[in-house]
DNA sequence: CTCAATCCCGACCGTTAAGGTCTGGATTGT
DNA sequence: ACAATCCAGACCTTAACGGTCGGGATTGAG
């Protein structure tokens, strides 16, 4: 249930590092772009993810006016905005499209038992609910979460992901 | 993103339709089952909903102890509990398994590059907040959809979910 | 006892979307 | 001129979802 796509997690990992790439801004350079240019290849070498999948997300990214995109030699992407000014939810929603949980909605509209489905408007809230939750989160929300143990790696706390009950 | 899958979709209806059916409980009957039992293709045809397929919904959900099933001439399920005592959250995860947003459970515990990803502990607090949230809606709150109660909000709307990073 | 109405279980199948790859072309700094 | 990039599609493979089928086990009714 409630599956947030691969390719979500990849661009949200993508827009962290580089959110951690800029930084520390020396507040010297107001204008231009927010943080330094990285090239798609070496995000997904940072994070061992197929470059060209990432590649590919990156775009969307940029189509989305989430990243600013610059070709040429020295060229990749950067953010357009603030990691404080970019929240979770645009960003999958950019690479995820509009789907959300109702699964009703097809090409055409609606599912076809739209008129009987007597629950449709208490998911409706429930997903008003999720949307809100993700638009509360930033990218500048991610890059300090356990920064805090040098040396030791992540992940040693055991159980990942249990999602007992 | 964030797709809620029909199956549980239709086993959300089939309990509120079970709920709604032993409504108006006359508070004499303290023992014995909770509601009158309703046969699958009975709750089926109501919705218009392919009945092979509740039928095996109405069968996991009853695995799970959410429901109890009578076989025989007039047979059907029931809901196990008072409508009140049952969370969206139990339904949607005895029906779609325990599936959560992450994306990274493979059947082998957890993806290859959980050692890299950066974000998989704030999105695991993402998931946590979901869940609070679903556990928060019972088959209760689903049969009074518009003007109810004003003293029992479904605290769905509310959007008092906040999640600390 | 017999029978019909049920629930139960597993196998099966078609469609779709996710995850990933490949190829070719358009920019742009050096 | 050239290499490093971004860009835009066309593919492919696999697995999950939505749905179906048939056979077997209960159980109340007549
Ligand atoms: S089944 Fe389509 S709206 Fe609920
Ligand atoms: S990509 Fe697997 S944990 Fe984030």
């Amino acid at each position: 249930m409630l599956r947030l796509t691969k390719k979500a997690d990849y661009g949200l990992m993508a827009l962290k590092y580089l959110a951690e790439q800029a930084g520390p801004v020396p507040a010297a350079e107001p204008d231009a772009h927010v943080s330094l240019a990285q090239s798609a290849k070496d995000i997904a070498e940072a994070y061992h993810i197929p470059p060209q999948l990432l590649a590919k997300i990156l775009q969307t990214l940029a189509k989305a006016g989430i990243l600013v995109s610059h070709a040429g030699t020295n060229g990749g992407y950067a953010l357009a905005r603030p990691a404080s000014q970019i929240t979770a939810f645009e960003v999958i929603r950019a690479i995820d499209g509009p789907l959300f949980i109702t699964s009703c909605i097809t090409i055409h509209g609606a599912c076809d038992l739209t008129s009987h489905c007597t629950i449709k408007e208490p998911l409706r809230k429930v997903n008003d609910s999720i949307k809100d939750l993700l638009s509360g989160i930033r990218i500048s929300d991610l890059i300090e979460t356990s920064e805090s143990r040098p040396g030791t790696e992540t992940a040693v706390g055991g159980g990942l992901i249990s999602i007992a009950l």
